[in-house]
DNA sequence: GTGAAAGCGCTAACAT
DNA sequence: ATGTTAGCGCTTTCAC
């Protein structure tokens, strides 16, 4: 295909390895004016590094694997893109595979990665520990992001659901609410017992009761909410105020206090939590706590390439924050209310929107 | 690193070329004990293909370059599962780079992706034609995946703007709609234009004038799809259904037919386009023609593969119907309502669901 | 049907 | 500061 060293070498008159010495960028020691003449010949005849063939001898490929379920899911493409940034200002890429909470998927999709060869591998979202073995004697660090499992492991970076709870929490009780309703996602996913023991304790802090019958409990989506927010409406002293603990259930909530005859945020304030882009433009928008997903990202891209670059050890778990976007459905003052786009790229999209017709 | 075909060859007394031929999976005639000894000897060592070495001397690498703007855009996650979906049923990897509308990034990331070296390209939701010297002498195939510039080039794949537009004005008109009012998008973009050339179509097919008063012009977001419903409203004669060129612009006019005292879909049907996460979940949900965002892709990968494998001739453009997602917001009857998830990964997600608490 | 030899493009030792 | 030599892991001639 293409322009070779050697053909620099034989264009310069030098030989091969000096001029690797200068294009990889090494630090080795180069007399000024060669390295010019390498450069400018490199540059006039469109020489371009193979990176599989440096690969080879380096047996560093500057390529992380990034393990995922499915690119679709809402959390992924920012937390890969939080990856993705990271690993880009360190001239690295990432090979994204989507294996479809299928094992036998997983199973090749590790092998092919360590094929290519890859320098690590990131797991997002990841709903079970991978086997040790599956990464086998091959000895590449490995980091999960967002797991999703409950048992703690090292070399994961998390939300810290525990105190964005409480936050969310702290918040309402400002707002004077004192029956504070919980919309829990089922039992069985740790995210949501965590969520649901953040509640608890600021609960405990602020020294409010907690009554059972202020507790429902539902399956992450929009339906379920709906329902867990007309069972807690159906007590005898429902709540002024509830938290979902996603945003789904928390639109659920809405259409069930609406359905009620009620208002949002008047008659039943909400706080959802996720930050899903439909939060910000359902009405009432939904206060929310937002998942730190490119945050996420970033760190554990971050984290990794410190183990690839400089062998650094492995480090215990890692809790980012979230943050409370304050909305509409929370009843909080507008003055108090986040400015924000609609989408991410909105800003971005102006730009294009403002340039010449084409064709 | 690891066991390489010289540890099998040895380990089964054969020679490299040998090993290489089974392992390879090329189609060489070997014995077939032979073949069973090397393929023994490979599992109980844990054998891995070098893909890097492999690439080295094959020149190919079993991986494309995808160019996006930026992952998180809407469209763009679908899209790139398209491909990969196409791309691993082939044994081929996607890399995806993100190049934020930022042409000096994009040249880098097209030579970086030379580099690797890659073996095709796919540009996903381009605005501009990238330059052809900047793929230079390096003949790879190359292909465009929803293209957003106006001229149309070979080997793109696009939704069938006006087509699939022409099937709104036609869904309206079946309902009994003969006042039809149209919130397009900015006329400088091509999409905008063609979605209006189909409005236009199928109006004049129908016997529907064309009444300038019955269009207004949004700039894509919400508020201006609020406002362009708002001034379509307040005509002599106002449509009794209204075609939003997006999603969130029908999002806008639902508020504001709403905030105007009037039923969506009693007194104004809306019908929006692209079929984003949201309109499913919002009240009334929005009934939209859906952006082939997953067929795009996968089309896209296909024709690259057969670019690359069986250097097939450059393609016309290829253009990929959307679906009309009937829902609530046109007024048509429940009983043609399409079923559907709220979102794409929802059967899965039940599934996690449904297993055992862990830790 | 199998083996010997060469080489893909690059970098790391080791000379000088 | 530069050059010589060797080799990363693999596939592909070309012999036999």
């Amino acid at each position: 295909m293409g322009v070779t060293m050697q053909d620099v070498a034989r264009a310069t008159g030098l030989s091969l390895p000096t001029v690797s010495r200068v294009l990889s960028g090494s630090n080795y020691p180069i007399a000024a004016d060669t390295r010019q003449r390498v450069q400018a010949a490199a540059e006039s005849l469109g020489y371009r590094p193979n990176l599989a063939a440096r690969g080879l001898r380096t047996k560093r490929t500057s390529t992380v694997g990034i393990i995922v379920d499915d690119i679709m899911s809402a959390f992924v493409p920012p937390i890969v893109r939080g990856i993705q940034d990271r690993l880009a200002a360190a001239d690295y890429s990432g090979l994204i595979v989507n294996v479809d909470w299928n094992p036998d998927l997983e199973r090749t999709a590790i092998a092919d990665l360590l094929s290519r060869p890859v320098d690590g591998l990131l797991f997002v979202e990841y709903s079970h520990r991978a086997p040790d073995e599956l990464l086998g004697n091959a000895e590449k660090p490995c980091f999960f992001v967002h797991r999703l499992f409950g048992t703690p492991i090292r070399n994961s970076v998390v939300p810290d659901d525990f105190r964005c709870s409480e936050r969310v929490v702290d918040h309402l009780v400002s707002l004077g609410h004192r029956r504070i309703g919980l919309i829990s996602g089922p039992a069985n996913w740790h995210s949501a017992r965590t969520r649901n023991e953040g509640f608890f304790s600021a609960s405990n802090r602020h020294g409010l009761a907690i009554d059972p019958a202020r507790i429902a409990y539902g399956d992450w989506e929009t339906k379920s909410g709906y329902d867990a927010a007309l069972h807690l409406l159906n007590t005898a002293a429902p709540p002024t105020a509830i938290f979902a603990a996603n945003d789904l259930m928390a639109l659920g909530a809405i259409y069930a206090v609406q359905d009620a005859g009620l208002s949002v945020p008047n008659d039943v304030a909400i706080v959802g939590y996720d930050n899903r882009d439909f939060a910000a433009i359902v009405r009432p928008a939904i206060t929310t706590m937002s998942m730190p997903v490119y945050e996420m990202g970033r760190v554990a891209a971050d984290l990794l390439l410190a183990q690839i670059d400089e062998r650094s050890p492995a480090v215990d778990e890692v809790r980012i924050q979230g943050e409370l976007m304050i909305r509409e459905s929370c009843g909080a003052p507008p003055t108090a209310r986040c400015t924000e786009r609609t989408e991410s790229v909105t800003t971005l999209r102006r730009l294009l929107l403002n340039r010449e017709p084409d064709n």
